[in-house]
RNA sequence: GGGCCGAUAGUUUAGGGGUAUAGCGCCACGUUCGCAACGUGGAAGUCGAGGGUUCAAUUCCCUCUCGGUCCA
């Protein structure tokens, strides 16, 4: 079943499916394309044509309809007085963000706002009925559009208009007469100027008749009837049909003003002044012309690249008029609508990363910056999101509060392209040949130089095509998380005790039991979730190992003999370890908040992990935790403990909640249920929670941070204890700073000893090598060092078998007396624990005869071990102690002969 | 979660199984009325921690810690 087919069924019924009572009130009728055979509804007797086809395309730019001209601000303006009027609740914008479905990162159209997820199953929850949204939605398909097109946003705002037909809502009649009153009686455009065109929608096992909505070529909305569900051969009407009317809030504004491109009227002050700042002729005659032809070229190819050269050779532009003009304002136009979706993006708390929605944003950013420097253009970045927010903030005046924080997000994240850019050209730099498809996947995997900018930088030619697929295969998920299928068919809802009177010990009945699992009536066990680890305890007498949830259905993995199917049986729960994970999980909320205040509102639960004896929370921070953040968060956390603040659970109806306290609640992720467990502490923090929690903050004693680290781009894992657990901590530390002092007071001996032993050597070295050079003829002993001389001209043997002296001093007196004697050939023989060493020093002229090395290597086999060196110096051992003396002969052998 | 790189004197760093490099900084002396500059000399290192291999490890291997970085 695809779109095609639905349209064609459709419209071969036209009256069923899309003709409405302003239809037939109004006298439209309903046409087929000349050029597509599109059927498009109309009053304009002339036109024979659809709106993609129509000659008056885009003919509003220089020439609007509207007798009155409404920017981006006053376009909401009249939209929410318009439908508030007609007896619509006015809802503000969601976040962009979207924490309520798992499967979106951002909010992508208004329609999302209201999806909820119900066990596998999406559904809709309305806050109200019929409601008005002005809601900010981000898209990065069409990035290389923005700031060329004239239309393209990455973030817009949809006007969402919602309806269930109900006692309160409407259907199709009453939609499509709205909207044309929105367009004909609060924006004054001309009844004829309409044209609504037969379309359809399908998504998510479900579709509908769709009417879109045309001024002059520009699409203006889509009303869509989400109705059926089904095969399209076989297909009934939904229990919950609802209206989803999406408008494109810019293109509002942008038919009204008739300027150039939508981004002239829609972004506010903030365009005229970069356009002044660049110097730029805002009101040449080109633009106009421009970008008409650049809108309408665009539905002929679908190479933008193509549609630009087209658009120039029809409007007949230089290229010196395309370089100063054309180019630098697609630039600009690029900066401000990245800027502003990086405002709503960062002030709903997505931060810049390499990872998800999150690497989105970081390609803007650099975008942005790209654009600067290709164009030479210097903006305060500061300047633009202030006087962006100024403007925003008359439709959306929560992002004053976050003002701030999204100039700080942006100027760490400006400044981390620029090390990285650096970087990258570093890398460039150091490679000295054409780098293989190998070479190419290191580099982009352990450097992140990519191949697109090894192309740009003209390293390679082409990128090979095997590149990605290689890469793809590289990344293929290792690991294959088994689904285990537990036979649970039939079984009812475990009873949750732990969610009213929670006892630590009680009786049930065995609903279950096969292999090591255990199915019970009701439980006061808690199961693994929520990143909450399971309890343990005993059911008649046996261990439980884990406890996992089935759907509502508790599984107890018990060690030893299962109880029998039928029985009741006595439960206990392990209470030291329950006391212990509660404090631990109440204490990750006290952190979570005490962390979003100390370091901005970005501050988001990742996830989080509650043990017995520790826990942890991974908050979405930009950077690595500084040890005074952490202290900060600590005194927060433990100040919040220290002002006993009761935690108060209740339960909410979902939708309830989230227009009581927002979208914070949603730390947790998504929650699959419609009735949601507020856990509060204070108004400190609030979160949907199914987790166990003290009744009082008092009741965690103390939180104590024992490590933080950054687990990944823009995520900080905060590993912490609470209770007894951080006494215990505090308490180690103190005993491991001791230990530790200790430890360094022993090295600081240590370190003593041997700059005196040092000393010595260096003070006594000349010494004995003085005395040692006197001695002229013969055999004589000094300090346990004996040297013999030989008649001049020959070789001087000089050795010493002493364990009193170590290597330091060998080295030194061998270096001395070779020095002074190029004759001399020093030997040093010494134990080191089990084993014996030996230096061996030749002065220059020897050493060319008798190698150091060759010395060392014959009495090192003596002495059952190996050695080597230079001529001139060399070292060398053995195991074998007893033949010290052997050794010293051979030496002696060797260099006298 | 996975990969890659790094940790050497106060600092920045070279090196690599066999005496640990150099610049800056520091100290002393010389030159100078004095400073800077210059010249000469010097002090300063358990080469991140722990194991292993080896006669010998800062170097090779393993584990860990910390830091950086990239990918998912």
């Amino acid at each position: 079943m695809n779109k095609k087919e639905i349209l064609e069924k459709f419209s071969a019924d036209p009256e069923r499916y899309y003709n409405v009572n302003l239809f037939e009130d109004q006298g439209f009728e309903r046409r087929s394309c000349i050029v597509c055979s599109r059927f498009f509804w109309t009053l304009d007797s002339e036109r024979t044509k659809c709106p993609d086809h129509s000659d008056d395309t885009y003919s509003f730019i220089g020439n609007p309809p509207t007798a009155k001209r409404f920017d981006y601000t006053q376009s909401w303006k009249e939209v929410e007085s318009f439908f508030v009027k007609n007896n619509h609740t006015s809802i503000n914008r969601y976040p962009v963000v979207c924490r309520w479905r798992d499967d979106l990162y951002f909010t992508i159209a208004s329609i999302v706002d209201f999806q909820r997820v119900m066990g596998s199953k999406v559904v809709f929850e309305f806050p109200a009925n019929p409601l008005v949204v002005p809601q900010t939605c981000l898209r990065f398909k069409d990035l290389e559009n923005v700031g060329v097109t004239g239309r393209h946003f990455s973030s817009f705002c949809m006007i969402g208009q919602h309806s269930i037909p109900n006692d309160n809502g409407y259907w199709k009649d009453e939609c499509v007469n709205l909207d044309f009153n929105l367009l004909t009686e609060q924006f004054g455009i001309a009844k004829k100027e309409i044209t609504f065109v037969e379309d359809v929608w399908e998504g998510g096992g479900s579709f509908g008749s769709s009417l879109e909505y045309f001024v002059r070529g520009l699409e203006l909305g889509n009303a869509v009837f989400t109705e059926f569900q089904g095969d399209l051969s076989d297909y009934k009407t939904l229990d919950q049909r609802i209206i989803d009317m999406g408008a494109g809030l810019e293109r509002f504004a942008w038919i009204t003003m008739g300027t150039p491109t939508a981004y002239d009227c829609c972004f506010g002050p903030i365009t005229e002044k970069l356009i002044g700042q660049a110097g730029i002729d805002a009101n040449s005659s080109v633009l106009t012309p421009y970008f008409t032809e650049i809108a309408k070229n665009l539905e002929l190819y679908e190479d933008l690249t193509q549609v630009r050269k087209n658009a120039i050779k029809t409007t007949g532009l230089t290229d010196e008029q395309i370089n100063r003009i054309i180019t630098p304002l697609e630039g600009i136009y690029l900066i401000i609508d990245h800027i502003r979706t990086l405002i709503f993006a960062i002030s709903d708390g997505a931060l810049p990363s390499n990872v998800g929605g999150g690497y989105n944003l970081r390609i803007m950013l650099r975008r942005i910056v790209s654009t600067m420097d290709r164009l030479k253009l210097k903006f305060d970045l500061d300047e633009i999101i202030d006087i962006q927010i100024d403007y925003l903030k008359n439709t959306y005046p929560e992002l004053e509060k976050t003002r701030n924080d999204v100039k700080e997000i942006i100027s760490i994240e400006t400044g981390r392209y620029d090390s990285s850019k650096q970087r990258m050209q570093k890398i460039v730099s150091k490679l000295n040949k054409e780098p293989k498809v190998e070479d190419l996947i290191t580099l982009y995997e352990s450097d992140g130089v990519t191949p697109e900018y090894l192309k740009e930088m003209k390293v390679i030619s082409e990128i090979p095509s095997s590149f990605y697929s290689k890469l793809s295969d590289l990344h293929q998920s290792k690991k294959q998380k088994e689904q285990v299928n537990l036979p649970l068919e039939g079984i009812p809802d475990t009873e949750l005790l732990f969610y009213n009177e929670d006892p630590r010990e009680f009786n049930a009945k065995v609903l279950k039991s096969f292999e090591n699992f255990v199915v019970l009536d009701k439980t006061a066990f808690y199961a693994r979730g929520g990143g909450q680890e399971p309890d343990h305890g005993k059911i008649s007498g046996q261990e439980i190992v884990d406890i996992t949830k089935h759907g509502n259905i508790v599984v107890h993995e018990i060690k030893g003999e299962i109880p029998k199917e039928g029985d009741v049986v006595s439960c206990v729960v392990d209470t030291k370890r329950r006391d212990g994970i509660t404090k631990n999980h109440t204490s990750t909320h006290i952190i979570n908040t005490s962390a979003r205040s100390v370091l901005g509102s970005w501050v988001w639960q990742h996830s989080a992990f509650k043990e017995e004896d520790h826990a942890r929370l991974d908050i979405t921070h930009h950077s690595a935790l500084t040890d005074e953040d952490v202290t900060k968060i600590e005194d927060a956390a433990n100040s919040i403990i220290e002002k006993a603040i009761p935690v108060k659970i209740e339960n909410f109806d979902r939708g309830t909640a989230e227009q009581k306290y927002g979208f914070r609640i949603y730390q947790g992720g998504v929650v699959p249920v419609k009735s949601v467990r507020i856990v509060s502490i204070g108004d400190l923090d609030i979160e949907a929670c199914g987790g166990t929690h003290v009744a009082n903050t008092s009741d965690v004693e103390q939180i104590k941070i024992t490590r933080t680290k950054r687990i990944q781009d823009g995520v900080v894992r905060i590993e912490f204890v609470s209770g007894d657990g951080a006494k215990e901590f505090v308490k180690k530390k103190q005993q491991d700073s001791e230990n530790k002092e200790k430890e360094e007071k022993l090295r600081e001996q240590e370190k003593e000893k041997r700059l005196e032993q040092r000393q010595i050597v260096k003070e006594r070295i000349p010494v004995i090598a003085k005395s040692l050079l006197e001695c002229k003829q013969g055999r004589t002993t000094i300090d346990e060092i004996t040297v013999e001389v030989i008649e001049s001209g020959k070789a001087n043997f000089c050795y010493s078998d002493s364990n009193n002296y170590d290597d330091v001093f060998h080295i030194g007196l061998g270096e001395v007396l070779c020095k002074s004697d190029p004759n001399m050939i020093y030997c040093g023989l010494f134990e080191q624990g089990e084993k014996i060493r030996v230096i061996v020093y030749a002065g220059d002229d020897i050493s060319k005869e008798k190698s150091a090395g060759d010395i060392v290597k014959s009495i090192s086999q003596i002495l059952g071990g190996a050695g080597g060196g230079s001529p001139k110096f060399a070292q060398g051992g053995g195991t074998d102690k007893s033949k010290k003396e052997d050794a010293i002969k051979n030496a002696k052998s060797m260099i006298i002969e």
